[in-house]
DNA sequence: GTTAGCAGTATACAATAGGTTAGTAGTAAC
DNA sequence: GTTACTACTAACCTATTGTATACTGCTAAC
């Protein structure tokens, strides 16, 4: 049926699969709205509690706060250390394994930065050609 | 415009905004469930009328496919070829620009690899131990 | 004794994403 | 004449996601 892109047509369809499923996870586990948005403000500001996140991530309710961080700590981005005091303090801190989705961000930064840099001078021009 | 990650804290709220903008784009131009598998697909398969597309891409239905390659389009991607004929047929093909995402989809590609192995030999402990 | 902060949870609702079904107009094969 | 193919679109429904507001139980400050 296909026979075209690359040498093996046999082999590509299931490494095709695998990388479809690969990158399927990839979105799942960092997709969303806030994900990558708390462990962005925990690398940049360390470990911090609950209020003060909802501080640091601003527009976040402590609804979506709170399953985020599960779903987070599920993953195993983050592990939160529960002090007991009188007030009870949790301390949300990235693990070492967080470390390993650098190259990601890294790619997602580049990549995003050069897109709105073509978004930006692309309505540029369109503003041009308005007041032509 | 930013010289390095750390040293500099006070310039580090800046470029820290501004990687929160750029990779805030990227998630939400290739996020969801379908951008990515249809990019994947027609780099795979290479240009593809809607209904195959609707074939090859297992799930989708014609409302959501109808949506994301207008998204897709309107992000510079794919273009929509017609050709006029007895029953008008329309291409999908990927653009030149589609390329740049070449980075991204290989950075989520290594890690999403990594984290299935990673969750596959969790599950493979944890079933260890309850059959110890 | 009232207010504020700690870390959330409960409830209700709104918005968005995605899915299901059916239907458009035209052609061509059975 | 019925079916199937072309590329969609409209209407409707559900499920997930996000928002808003209030509340818990505890401590400490004013």
């Amino acid at each position: 049926m296909e026979t075209q892109t690359a040498e093996h047509p046999a082999r590509s369809a299931k490494a095709c699969a695998a990388r479809l499923n690969a990158i399927h996870d990839a979105i799942y586990a960092i997709g969303g709205k806030w994900k990558l948005k708390i462990i962005i403000v925990l690398r940049e500001e360390g470990s911090k509690r609950f209020n003060e996140l909802q501080r640091l991530v601003t527009g976040i309710s402590a609804r979506v706060l709170s399953n985020e961080l599960r779903e987070l700590e599920l993953n195993g981005f983050v592990i939160r250390k529960v002090y007991d005091g009188r007030p009870v303090v949790v301390e949300y801190e990235l693990t070492d394994y967080s470390d390993t989705l650098g190259g990601v961000l890294h790619a997602l930064d580049a990549w995003g930065t050069m897109h709105r840099e073509k978004i930006r001078s692309e309505m540029q021009a369109a503003a041009n050609s308005e007041t032509k």
